[in-house]
DNA sequence: CGGCAAATTGAAGTATTTCAACGTCGGTGG
DNA sequence: CCACCGACGTTGAAATACTTCAATTTGCCG
């Protein structure tokens, strides 16, 4: 199969988009730790995570980078319209990406209504997960946040991967693809911050900490209740991780928040 | 001058649809603390703020708020494509909005390419902020968040609706559109914190607090060390601010972060 | 095995949370 | 008009959490 087909989140663009799509895409391999995509001038383009994790990191004022997201199969990265979104993108685990330059791409865009949306749907899911973790780093204790990184991550990076493992007993194994410095950094706090935080959950019982990089969750409600939220908002979109059928790259949608009562006027 | 020709974003639109636009738009004005939009079934509806300071709440699991944004004029909020994306909207100050129902909107959408491309700017613009946001809330120290928040406030809203008026010598004030304890948990603690941080603030001379909302910043570039944004970063798009003329609601860009130096492969 | 980077642990100093109390402002009803 | 109330902001003091600096351990790679 053509590697623009193995994207699920293109399948309702029509077959001849699809074939111009495939005439300019290229494929690339990454390896962990390569610099995938920096801001700059030349070489503009955009692309799709086909497989592995990528890391979305701003650029600040004197050199050094925060982490701002995740990328994961099914998602978009790299600039459709201009402006001064500046990050780099980074392989958080060994990846392979399509890319399409930017302006060819842009010209599709203008010929398939399909395509377009799928780009702005994306956008506007990468605005609920920023707003995620905008409510995540709100959480006053680090434990807090930390729990609550580990939630994210076990429902939106489900069956993606490898990243999470489902296993008998309604525990998960959760890869973490950043370390801690990274992870330190994107939680608002230190290293050291990060490992007690870690081991303190360990000591709960919360989760084992199988290797640095590998997580057991025993008990996702418990943990829910660690990173304050209890039961209802999140449990629902989690007890899917810890059951059956899986929902596919696009919908792993806000996993911190609850569906609203409504009584709106507007 | 009719309300839609006094949104500026709204310029490049061609003037048959301005005129559709018109027709089907609804001029509303809400006063402090009214609430204007909240996620439901019925009424679906989008719309673009003329005048004040909106705030957009997340609604949790347990029905408290929570605040991750502000919106203020030409920002424009709801639901154009589907999705739980499940937030309240209240105002903040006194405030004019221009609503549109969704469905007829979404039609205009299809025929005007220009006012597409508006809603899509408006989305990757929230995106920005929000990371922005990420990013401030990462700062460990609750003063130095707070001095952070100070500065978007200063760099987004400058010119808006009174939110920052500026003053002879460089210092500028600042009217604070929540209240305490929304301020505590946008940045991620307590009224109490925030509280000590404001004096903290002050007791340095970094600001002084003429009335609970309303603060004088007397150095940008002080503060703007105290948010851990050394010089060169925000201090271009600050110098802006307290020097002269300013720009449009849609480009106050980013302003924790610097223009990157370029390498990228991609 | 040595060397390096990442993770962990300890201990002291600081910052933040928590609980409790108090002050201020604006509105409401007597 | 004034007393009272409630919402909001501020302050204090003790308990807790986090940062910082320093030292140690672990795992990995040559």
């Amino acid at each position: 199969m053509s590697a623009v087909k193995e994207l699920s989140v293109l399948k309702n663009v029509p077959n001849d988009i699809l074939g111009d799509l495939e005439k300019m895409s290229r494929l690339r391999s990454y390896n962990k730790n390569q610099r995938i995509y920096s801001p700059g001038r030349e070489k503009e383009c955009v692309g799709f995570v086909l497989q592995g994790v990528l890391r979305m990191q701003k650029l600040l004022y004197d050199g050094r980078e925060h982490i701002i997201g995740l990328l994961a199969e099914g998602d978009m990265f790299g600039q459709v319209f201009d402006g001064p979104r500046t990050f780099t993108i980074e392989a958080a685990t060994n990846a392979k990406i399509l890319e399409f330059k930017r302006e060819p791409f842009k010209e599709l865009l203008l010929r398939s209504p399909e395509l377009e949306q799928i780009v702005f749907m994306n956008v506007l899911n990468e605005l609920d997960r920023a707003r995620d973790w905008m409510i995540l780093l709100a959480n006053p204790r680090i434990r807090g946040r930390l729990a609550g990184f580990l939630l994210i991550l076990a429902s939106r990076f489900a069956n993606i991967d490898h990243v999470v493992r489902k296993r008998r007993e309604g525990s998960l194994d959760v890869q973490i693809p950043i370390n801690r410095l990274d992870l330190a950094h994107l939680l608002g706090t230190r290293r050291e911050t990060i490992s007690r935080a870690f081991h303190a959950l360990a000591d709960n019982g919360h989760i084992s900490i199988t290797r640095s990089d590998l997580i057991r969750i025993h008990d996702i409600e418990v943990l829910a209740e660690e990173a304050g939220i209890e039961e209802s908002g999140i449990s629902l979109s989690l007890k899917d991780l810890t059951m059956t059928g899986q929902k596919s790259g696009l919908s792993g949608r806000s996993a911190l928040l609850a569906t609203p009562g409504s009584r709106g006027r507007c």
